[in-house]
DNA sequence: CTAGGATCCTGTCAGC
DNA sequence: TGCTGACAGGATCCTA
């Protein structure tokens, strides 16, 4: 999925479009996808857009939020009911051309209309969901509750407190986990690793102090990085001249560019495997051993 | 309690 | 071309 930048970027640009907008009609396409009764969403009007670690949170102002999760593939696009350009319209998440090419199509698993344009759930691989639960709830909704806190409020004691539970675990598989930091995801593990030199197959628990500090310190730069680029969407998507863009390469210096030449010292960037998950080092500037 | 693997799904790509 | 297995920007459940 879309990891903590891309929430937080859909985050944005969606407020723009659907905040104050009234939900004339749902239709669920896929059962799985949509956890409660739908009914309650109806004629509602959307209070607000939040979100928290990678979950998104819309307010309805009938006290009910729907929380969604994209997971790995999932995202949300809006297309405004009179649109004249692409300005009109954002999609973001997992990004494929579904962004642009006509919805509902064989991935769309629940369609939310407005009284301003239509909202498309989509989602490949199903593990993606809405869910409905009562705002005041929100904080004890079992994924919530456990979720550890973004990474700019994380202080590097809590982080270290979090990280030391996970002590003979891959540091990767250790950051990995929502428990210990909020938002982190394949994409931004592997960064942050690059960021502070540190070889995602070292145990935790032989991570110096400075390395933590370094390691939080790299969560929050290059997530940071992605958000101001834009993350993914439509806009990043597509390049001027029209053929494919790949926004990772705005910022990322190791995800994807296994073959290439390391920023840093040149060295080529490989792809190995940790915690069952595709993973990019350079081997030069992260040592396995320490 | 933690660690690690299987699992939920669909689609794509490499290799035979 | 067709088949097979591996893999994919996530999180949970199960077992040891």
């Amino acid at each position: 999925m879309p990891e903590l930048p891309e929430v937080e970027t859909i985050k944005r640009g969606l407020t723009g479009f659907i905040k104050g907008a009234r939900i004339k009609r749902v239709t669920v396409l896929c059962e799985k996808s949509f956890i409660g009764p739908k009914e309650v969403v109806l004629d509602q009007k959307i209070k607000d857009i939040r979100r928290r670690g990678k979950a998104l949170l819309i307010d309805l102002e009938n006290g009910i939020t729907m929380m969604i999760h994209l997971r790995m593939t999932g995202q949300l696009i809006y297309r405004n009911a009179d649109a004249k350009s692409d300005d009109d319209n954002f999609a973001g998440g997992h990004p494929t051309d579904s962004f642009f090419t006509e919805l509902p199509n064989k991935q769309t698993r629940v369609i939310f209309e407005l009284d301003g344009g239509t909202l498309y759930f989509n989602d490949q691989r199903k593990f993606g969901f809405v869910k409905l639960i009562e705002t005041g709830e929100v904080e004890n909704d079992k994924f919530i509750k456990t979720l550890a806190k973004e990474p700019w409020d994380l202080t590097v004691e809590e982080f270290k407190e979090n990280l030391m539970h996970h002590k003979s675990a891959p540091i990767k598989a250790t950051i990995l986990d929502q428990k210990v930091i909020a938002g982190v995801g394949n994409i931004y593990a592997d960064e942050s690793l690059f960021y502070a030199k540190v070889h995602p197959n070292r145990l935790t628990g032989s991570l110096t102090d400075a390395e933590i500090e370094k390691l939080l310190e790299g969560a929050r730069k290059t997530m940071q990085a992605s958000i101001d680029s834009g993350g993914s969407t439509m806009k990043t998507y597509v390049k001027a001249d029209g053929t494919k863009g790949d926004y990772l390469r705005l910022f990322a210096k190791v995800f994807r560019r296994e073959g290439e030449p390391c920023t840093e010292c040149g060295t080529e960037i490989i792809k190995i495997r940790v915690a069952g998950r595709g993973t990019h080092v350079c081997p030069k500037c992260q040592k396995e051993l320490k």
